[in-house]
DNA sequence: TTCATATTTCAAGGGATATTGAAATAAAGC
DNA sequence: GCTTTATTTCAATATCCCTTGAAATATGAA
């Protein structure tokens, strides 16, 4: 990942209603949902939510697809994933003793060779 | 984590310069390094670094210490870890059959009861 | 075609944020 | 006390971002 791909990632989430927004795609999973039901539930503004949901297209951090006049929008997990990937990349020198052992355990034994903290 | 902590982070990171300087601490480890080192690393002026410092102090992102005239600055691992706890709260209904099986996997097994994806 | 629904685009405004250099503070050594 | 080093504070400027409502686009139904 790039760091402007993971800037973008970020400028998107730090956003208040953009954060809603994306938390309340990750809850609706894989199947998403149309932006009305987004606009209603966060009681948003139409103009108002199309312009975060499109930011956070822009970020790679929802997709979006129609279904007759509805938009659905789902969020996209790989991106989060590169992101943390990202943050966490040659962490401590890549020496995990020097993680302090809490932390060093939080991320449990992925098969992929992940930057252990 | 409150939603204000959430943003506060992500927009702490969501900065050229200030990603720069939140992974160069990351690799540093839990020694940190002291603001001249950073500034000097990243070719960043002293009030612009100490401006950036701040805010991801502010952020909790960040932990600081005096050592005679330095600074020592070293990154709160602990700030990005509640922060991705945050971001997949109530993650698929609680439901870990949605995700996708290559994403619902990529976490490991943790000890605590996080949400699966 | 005409109407209704769902969403996006547009333009304008007010507010927050990054950058710079100079000046101020804080500690260490002589 | 004076000087040097390390870092922060301050003020000014330029830039970017969010919000709003009205108008435009796209689809589906009568």
């Amino acid at each position: 990942m790039k760091k402007t791909d993971a800037v973008a990632i970020l400028s998107a989430l730090a956003q208040d209603n953009r954060l809603d927004v994306f938390r309340l795609l990750v809850e609706a999973g894989p199947a998403g949902m149309p932006a009305g039901h987004i606009a209603a539930s966060l009681r948003l503004p139409p103009s108002a939510l199309s312009f975060h949901l499109d930011r956070l297209r822009e970020a790679g951090l929802v997709t979006v697809c129609r279904n007759g006049r509805s938009m659905i929008y789902a969020a996209r997990f790989e991106a989060m994933d590169l992101l943390v990937s990202y943050l966490t990349d040659h962490c401590c020198q890549g020496r995990p003793e020097l993680c302090k052992p809490k932390t060093a355990q939080r991320r449990g034994a992925g098969q992929k060779p992940e930057p252990v903290r």
